[in-house]
DNA sequence: CTAACTAATGCGCATAACGGATATATGTCA
DNA sequence: TGACATATATCCGTTATGCGCATTAGTTAG
C-alpha cells in the first residue's frame, strides 16, 4: 500500500482528544513593578475571576498563528514578538472539559500596553507581586494597578496564577544573557531606564557603574547621539538596541 | 444561571481540534557524543524513516503522563526524569491529519540506555552530530551508531530532526548552571567522567583544572572515600550527586 | 624490589570579570 | 554665576577563570 492510499484510509476522529489553546501573559512594567494585563471573566466557567487573554487553536492555524490572533483580537496588538512559554495540561485545569493550553509570553512596551488599554476597554492591568527571589520560584499574586493596590488581590482564573508565576521565573532567567530587556523599552531609552527594567524584573537594586559596564561591553547599545530631553538635571545619552551582527 | 447549570449545557465537540501527541527526545551518550534512541517506523506515514518515540495523549492523562506511559511502553524504562521541551504545532507536520506534539526531554545513563536496547529490539542508537558550536543553533544529523558510523546520515520522520535539534540547544544552555549532567551519569562517578559528559554535550574540550574547581565549589559533589576499579593506572575518586540543601 | 608510566590531584600565577566607592562632568534652575 | 542633581569616568580590592607545572598514587615491566 503505497503512503498516498493509506492516507486517504485513515480516520483522524478515531480517538477522543482534548481541546487545545493558547494563553498570553502580556508583560508590561508599572511603577518598577512587572504588570499584565487580564480579563475578567463575565462568562461561566469562572465567571468575575481575572484571566489572561486565550483561546482555542484552529484546525488551520499555527500555535504561533493562534498566539498572534489572540494578540490582535483581544489586546488590539500586532507587530509584537511572541514566544512560548509552557504548555499546561493538568487534567482539571478547565472544568468545562479537558483543555490543553499552551502559554506565549510577550513584553510589551509602555506604549504598547497602553495602546492595549485604550483599545480593549475590558482589559485591566495588574500588579505583580513577586514574593520570591532571584531564581527560587513560587506563587505570586496580581493586585489591581489602578487606584490605590491596597490589600485584596486578584482571583485569577484556571491555572493562570501558575503560569504567571512561570512566565516571571522564565523572565528572570532569560534576563542576563539574551536581549528580552530591550522589549519593555522604546526604540531610544537611557541606560538608566535599561536599569529600571533590569531591577523591576530581577526584584532587586543593582549596581550602577557595573551594569553600565556590562551593557556596554556587551556590544548591543548604539549611541544616538542625542540626549533625553525635559529633565531639570544633565540629561542622559540616548541609546537603540542594536543586535550584534 | 449557575456555573454548574452552564457546564452541563456546555457541548465540548462543537469545535473541531487539532490531534494531540507527546515525543520523547531520549538522550544518552557514545564514543563521547550525544545519541539518541529512535525506532524506524515500518507503517505510513513516512515508513522506512526514523522517528522519536511518541503517542498520541488520552483524554484522562496529563502530558507528563503520557510521557512516562511512551517512556514505559516504547523504551521499557521507568523512573527516569522527563521534562518537557517545547510544543511544535506546524500545520504540516504530520500528514495524516492536524497533529501537535509536545516534545520531551530525558536523559539517559548508559545503564538506562542499555536497559531500553536490550529490552526493546526496535529501538535503535543513534549518534548526533552537530555541525555547529555554542549555541548557535541550527540542524543537526543523526548517524547509525552500530556497525561503522559510516556516511549515510539517518532519514527522520516528520519535524524529528527540528526537535532533535532544539533539544541539544537546551541541553547545552542548561548544562553550566543545573544539574542536568548528572542525569547522564550512574551514581558513583569520577570528575573525569563528569568532565567527558559535559565536553560530549558541548562538543568542545574543557581545562580540566579549572573544570574540576568549578564543580567541587558549586558544592554538588560528595566524595564516596572508594576510587575506582579497572584500571592501569592511579584509580580516581568517586564522587556522588548531592544536591545542595 | 625497583623504575617507568599514566592519569589524578594539587599549587601558583597572570588575566579578566565584578562589586562598590569615589571623583568628575554637564546639564537645569534660582 | 553658583547651587544642585544626575550622568559619566576612574580607581581599587575581591573573586572567578585559564593554564602551565609539580606532585601523588596507583599499575606494569624488568
Amino acid at each position: 500500500m503505497s503512503e498516498a492510499k493509506f492516507l486517504s484510509g485513515y480516520d483522524p476522529d478515531a480517538y477522543d482528544r482534548p481541546a487545545l489553546a493558547v494563553d498570553l501573559v502580556l508583560l508590561g512594567l508599572h511603577d518598577g513593578r512587572p504588570s499584565v494585563l487580564l480579563l475578567q471573566r463575565a462568562e461561566h466557567p469562572h465567571a468575575g475571576r481575572w484571566a489572561l487573554p486565550g483561546g482555542f487553536v484552529a484546525l488551520d492555524e499555527t500555535l504561533d498563528a493562534a498566539a498572534e490572533r489572540v494578540l490582535r483580537d483581544k489586546a488590539g496588538l500586532a507587530g509584537i514578538q511572541c514566544e512560548q512559554l509552557y504548555t499546561f495540561g493538568a487534567l482539571d485545569r478547565d472544568p468545562r472539559m479537558r483543555i490543553v493550553s499552551v502559554a506565549y509570553l510577550a513584553l510589551l512596551p509602555e506604549r504598547a500596553f497602553g495602546e492595549a488599554l485604550d483599545g480593549m476597554p475590558k482589559l485591566s492591568r495588574a500588579v505583580i507581586d513577586v514574593p520570591w527571589t532571584g531564581e527560587a520560584g513560587g506563587p505570586v499574586a496580581v493586585l489591581p494597578a489602578d487606584g490605590r493596590m491596597r490589600g485584596e488581590p486578584l482571583a485569577l482564573a484556571f491555572d493562570h496564577a501558575e503560569i504567571l508565576a512561570l512566565a516571571i521565573l522564565r523572565l528572570r532567567g532569560k534576563l542576563d544573557y539574551s536581549d528580552v530587556g530591550f522589549a519593555l523599552l522604546p526604540e531610544h531609552f537611557t541606560l538608566r531606564q535599561l536599569q529600571d527594567v533590569h531591577e523591576a524584573i530581577l526584584g532587586t537594586p543593582l549596581n550602577k557603574p557595573a551594569f553600565r559596564r556590562r551593557m556596554l561591553d556587551r556590544g548591543w547599545l548604539a549611541p544616538t547621539g542625542s540626549r533625553e530631553a525635559g529633565t531639570s538635571f544633565r540629561p542622559a545619552e540616548l541609546y537603540r538596541f542594536q543586535k550584534p551582527s
